[in-house]
DNA sequence: CTTGACCCTGAAGTTATGTTCAGGGCTTAT
DNA sequence: ATAAGCCCTGAACATAACTTCAGGGTCAAG
């Protein structure tokens, strides 16, 4: 399989593929005579292990700790349990800022009358007021 | 006062407020003699409108925006409320986006037994089936 | 009168995650 | 044998929001 194949099969581009091997996060590929980087399905599925653990949310650094764990010869369940656990942890934190920031605009746009002037908007009024800085 | 005092005040690097400058998201500052930028407690203000905005979310776009609306001699409470509640809505979207990754990862930590080789783990076998893929 | 703390500019670097481009070489079908 | 459609490389570009750097003025204190 060549690169174009695998990228359709993946879901991804050749160039994001070639961006994966050049930052260590697929091995580099074999070459055919003329320099074509020619791939198995094993290929395949490591790329579509890199988009689902994507999909999760982790990061490319993220991901390429978790191949190395996936393929040292004694990584344990309990490695890997130990970084989902700290990415439930990292997107809990950021629910939870988003939320205080949802709060608190939802609480200015509720008490702006959403008409007339700004003199007394209170979403500018809040933005303006120095003293109410944390 | 320069841009020093300034940036201690608020908070911020000098280099972010000739940042911010550069970027439309305060006006030119003056200049003294030699050049310096000289600055006012409206301009402190200013800036802490900048660093509370971010606070709520926006980015440097939109609170250019923001502070355009907020000097512009027409400017409607309305106008305003609006770039709130889209910005409420963006969040929330957000949230739960990360509200489903979270999930999902909860889901796997749950069924993994954090002993053990690799074997087993459902979590790189989640991360592993093809055919898991949506 | 020199030293250290400020200030200036424009350019380049940073992080993350790719995408686009320029300038070439294979391969396959007609 | 030629054109379309792959593939190659290295470099540059893109976004956000800054930070760092190189090289050079200014000012107040001792």
């Amino acid at each position: 399989m060549r690169i174009g194949e695998v990228a359709k099969r993946v879901g991804i581009s050749v160039e994001t593929i070639r961006f994966y091997e050049k930052h260590g996060l697929i091995e580099t590929a074999k070459r055919n005579e003329s320099g074509y980087r020619i791939y198995g399905p094993k290929n395949v599925e490591q790329l579509f292990f890199i988009v689902r653990a994507k999909e999760l949310g982790f990061t490319l650094k993220e991901i390429r700790d978790l191949l190395r764990l996936r393929f040292s010869p004694d990584a344990s369940c309990a490695e890997i349990r130990e970084q989902a656990e700290r990415k439930i942890a990292d997107i809990e934190e950021r629910i939870s800022a988003l939320g205080e920031i949802k709060a608190a605009l939802e609480e200015l746009a509720r008490r702006c009358p959403g008409a007339g002037s700004l003199g007394q908007c209170p979403i500018i009024e809040a933005l303006d007021k120095t003293d109410s800085r944390r």
